[in-house]
DNA sequence: GTCCGTGCAAATGGTTTGCACGACC
DNA sequence: GGTCGTGCAAACCATTTGCACGGAC
């Protein structure tokens, strides 16, 4: 799976979004450029915080909205987390392996690709019909490692 | 890792509250056993349903107060779902793979056990020290796929 | 002009917490 | 008898929803 740019990934959303006859707004594209980007997967109330210099009035109902709008659209990919905030990735749109830090909460891409192999495996062994995967790692990033 | 037997599981998780000084109820007991068995993987509400014919009284709580116990001494592993309920699994306490139907929410093990290599993958990548992981298959049991 | 999107506020719901009574050691 | 566990109810908090106004097309 080839690596999109941010640009690309903009260009991708916006038409996505057009195709499906829904409007592009100042706030929505203001969305998509940050998710377009998912630099640190952002949570919705980082998206909001970064936004409110230059939409003082954003709801962060808004971002709720939108964000949801493009994960049914197949273009963001939720990691919720049970005990605390979900984060964005509209980079990676797909399922891919993610490094966590369990101290700072920073989140890392991983680019292990031998997922697919397991995928089947699991299939044949359980007789589930497989349609996606999450895998996480859990650890300390390498700076909270030396300010252990 | 070798399957322990329930009756085996129970008497772990006994012998680990008695070396912290906690005190062994006829409730904490109960919940034990269930937990033991750990029979696809029950959330807390059905851990209570489970138990208000013998413990008419039992609250909410309590139930919520013990798993929470048990998951900090590691007798307990939480698979925490964002949108949805808690599932637990005191079978084997420690990370393995999970199959989850999307439509029934039945989850069943998988016994894949090739993710120590990846572990070591990720880890090397990222430089994060990996301490734990999850990996969930998401899809079709085969009952729901035939009732498509 | 019509319909969709926004923003505000209130609702939601699984989980957690405070507290007083009761039970285990 | 002192401490820990239980049960009830209230609190919590990220997320969702209802609704009326305003902006996109």
């Amino acid at each position: 799976m080839i690596m999109a740019s941010p640009e690309e990934r903009l260009r991708q959303m916006m038409a996505k979004l057009r195709s499906e006859g829904l409007r592009i707004t100042p706030q929505r594209l203001a969305i998509l450029r940050l998710l377009a980007a998912s630099e640190g997967h952002p949570s919705i109330e980082n998206i909001h915080e970064r936004l409110k210099v230059d939409f003082p009035t954003m709801s962060i109902a808004t971002i709720y909205k939108t964000v949801n709008l493009l994960k049914e659209l197949n273009e963001v990919l939720e990691l919720g987390f049970p005990e605390g905030v979900n984060r964005y990735d509209g980079s990676k749109p797909y399922p891919h392996p993610h490094v966590i830090c369990l101290k700072c909460k920073k989140i890392m891409d991983s680019a292990l690709n031998s997922l697919q192999p397991l995928m089947e495996a699991a299939g044949k062994e359980t007789g589930f019909l497989i349609l996606s995967h999450r895998l996480d790692f859990f650890g300390l990033c390498p700076e909270c490692q030396r300010n252990e």
